[in-house]
RNA sequence: GCCGGGGUAGCUCAAUGGCUAGAGCGCUGGAUUGUGGAUCCAGAGAUGGGAGUUCGAUUCUCCCCCUCGGUA
């Protein structure tokens, strides 16, 4: 029987690759980036939006559904694709970002968090995360893992990374889905050699794809790269490598660079709604005063419609007023310049040049705006 | 006209005869990475005008101006 998910790889370039990603629901070209629609909707968008933006697969999350509406809800009316009205592939997180975000109360059988939707208390294990995800129907379920945030004490990181390696063991028995994969998840924070170990013994469990989890949670930069490049090493190369929760331009050429093929983020999404423009010129945001009478588009070169239709100073005028359309067109303009991104990186790889592409993309990423130093 | 209330930041309001006149909202910026339409941080910004008392007045006194309510 052939695996449910399968990567495999068309071009190279250094560490770097491009491949393609076939699940149940059609194939994913990579390296790709999941914009993150947590309770089964990229905020302000639908899945129109998205498919016109150029996104392929679509992240959701366990935590939330399980709440809301409920894993049996979402199963009795079509599985998460037919609720969503997304029928291509779709990835869920386990919750495990939750236990960082909502600081949940964790011990070995696993983690008890509240609601944040009515206060009441909520536990979740390793196995009842699989459990619910095999109900929601995705494409791609990953283990429950656990997180800290950085900078933490060695002890600290090391226990985390240990105990989401024996909850992976857990949740891959656990797992019964044939058309469904599970991946595993190394921990390890910005230690290369809590990596290497962790991403060593995530693989030794055999999961058909694996990520690197617990980056963006406050490292340098300079830190990240390295922890990614320790984790990769060890990881197969036939596998999909996830890099959960990045999502900014260098970070995810960075990535690229090392070996990763898919992100997921709510980078482009959230500052969408925060009104920060993402664009090959640099990023800015359109609430400045000196956007008020400025008819250009947000950037020139973008096909996205918001770039088409509006003007800054409209953008502008419906941002600072609170406009809900803010929110869409925004969203709609951040996604396309994301997506873009990757089906460039993906054609320099096939091309060998990714490094040059990198050079040229960050380098014109120069700030018009003073207060916006990018890294 | 008369009687009364009131003029403090863009708005709505505090406070005080003595250290740098505060707050909320708004405004100008910033942060944000497996979601946070949230939130947090920083900044700019004011005592209606004049005279007097006083070491010192936004505060007390007088005049003017403006405003709100009542009244003929």
């Amino acid at each position: 029987m052939t695996a449910a998910v399968r990567w495999s790889e068309t071009a190279r370039d250094g560490a770097a690759r491009a491949g393609n990603l076939t699940t149940p629901h059609g194939p994913v070209a990579t390296p790709a980036f999941m914009p993150v629609g947590t309770r089964g909707a990229v905020k302000a968008l639908d899945s129109r939006d998205l498919a016109e933006a150029g996104a392929e697969m679509v992240l959701a999350n366990t935590y939330h559904l399980m709440l809301r509406p409920g894993a049996p809800e979402v199963a009795g009316l079509g599985g998460l694709h037919g609720f969503m009205g997304w029928d291509r592939p779709i990835l869920t997180d386990s919750g495990g970002y939750q236990i960082f975000s909502l600081d949940a109360r964790v011990d070995e059988d696993g983690v008890a968090f509240r609601s944040t939707y009515d206060g009441s208390t909520v536990r979740l294990t390793p196995e009842e995360a699989v459990a619910v995800q095999e109900a929601l129907g995705p494409d791609i379920a990953m283990v429950l893992d656990v997180l800290v945030g950085l900078p933490a004490p060695r002890p600290e990181v090391e226990a985390a990374m240990q105990r989401t390696l024996r909850w992976a063991e857990r949740a891959l028995n656990a797992h019964r889905r044939p058309d469904q994969a599970l991946f595993g998840i190394c921990q390890g924070g910005v230690d290369p050699e809590l990596r290497a170990a962790s991403a060593r013994a995530t693989a030794a469990l055999g999961f058909p794809g694996y990520a690197i989890g617990g980056l963006s949670v406050g490292e340098a930069p300079a830190e990240r790269d390295s922890a990614l490049a320790a984790a990769v090493a060890e990881l197969p190369p036939d596998r999909a490598r996830y890099v959960m929760g990045l999502g900014d331009t260098e970070g995810v050429l960075a990535a690229i660079a090392r070996g990763a093929d898919l992100f997921d983020c709510v980078w482009p999404t959230r500052l969408a709604r925060h009104g920060k423009v993402l664009t090959a010129q640099g990023d800015f945001s359109i609430r400045r005063r000196e956007h008020a009478g400025d008819d250009r588009p947000l950037d020139p070169d973008c096909r996205c419609r918001t770039c088409a239709a509006h003007s800054r100073a409209y953008l502008r005028h419906l941002r600072v007023t609170g406009e809900l359309s803010a929110h869409r067109l925004l969203s709609i303009h951040n996604l396309t310049y994301t997506l873009d991104l990757m089906e460039g990186a993906r054609a320099a790889i096939e091309a060998g040049e990714l490094g040059e592409y990198t050079a040229r993309v960050v380098g014109a990423r120069v700030s018009r705006d003073p207060g916006d130093a990018l890294p």
